[in-house]
DNA sequence: CCCTGATTCGC
DNA sequence: GCGAATCAGG
């Protein structure tokens, strides 16, 4: 596989997204995530304070190379600007000023379930902890927002949003430990079975 | 152990 | 330019 214009592109896109590495590297296939990172470095956009990770001196020494200052090269004699750009169709129109850029996002909310089908795990109000609950909501924010094909055995297999809805995925995130969901999610799968007091006994 | 990005260096 | 190997941190 070779780095061309569009993989380059969703690259600097997923990469601009906070999107890992690996994510970037599953997403095109072909590559392994240091190929991604090592496009990432040459492309010279590194910078993005996730993990800390940097360690010039190592195993091998050899400082007296600095950084050179990539040149600012404007202009690309490519035709760019190809993102989200539907519908080339020929148009007659007048003019060409068309700056309205409506916000892309246009949430058809039909929540639409199913009759019959168990619904997914979501949270009732029974008796979860409300801190569990605050605790869900506040990473789904963090969530990777996985398709189903993308669930690997280690990411968090939580399902977000309603099936029937453009906005469903799961979680993604890093399972704690063997257990399908992350640490988060698993605080509300796994309910300590509380509510069985001793009964009888 | 899992993940992450950073760096080096042979190709 | 590319990316595997390696390193280092969480």
């Amino acid at each position: 596989m070779s780095w061309t214009d569009e993989r380059v592109e969703v690259l600097k896109k997923m990469w601009g997204e906070g999107q890992s590495a690996s994510q970037i590297a599953k997403e095109l296939g072909g590559v392994t995530r240091n190929a991604v990172i090592g496009k990432v470095h040459r492309l010279g956009l590194s910078n993005r304070t996730t993990t800390g990770a940097a360690k010039p001196d190592a195993k091998a020494a050899a400082p007296s190379a600095p950084k050179k200052p990539s040149k600012p090269k404007a202009a690309p004699p490519k035709a760019a600007a190809k993102v989200a750009e539907p519908a080339p169709v020929a148009e007659p129109e007048t003019e060409v000023e068309v700056e309205a850029k409506p916000i892309p996002k246009s949430p058809a909310r039909r929540a639409i379930i199913p009759a019959g089908q168990p619904l997914p795990p979501q949270p009732s109000n029974n008796e979860i902890s409300a801190e569990a609950l605050a605790k869900v909501s506040e990473i789904e924010k963090k969530a990777k927002r996985l398709t189903l094909m993308e669930l690997t055995e280690r990411t968090c297999k939580w399902p977000v949003g309603d099936p029937a809805t453009d906005d469903f995925w799961f979680c993604g995130l890093p399972t704690q430990s063997g257990k399908p969901y992350c640490e988060a999610h698993v605080g509300v799968a796994f309910q300590p079975m509380s509510s069985r007091r001793d009964r009888k006994r």
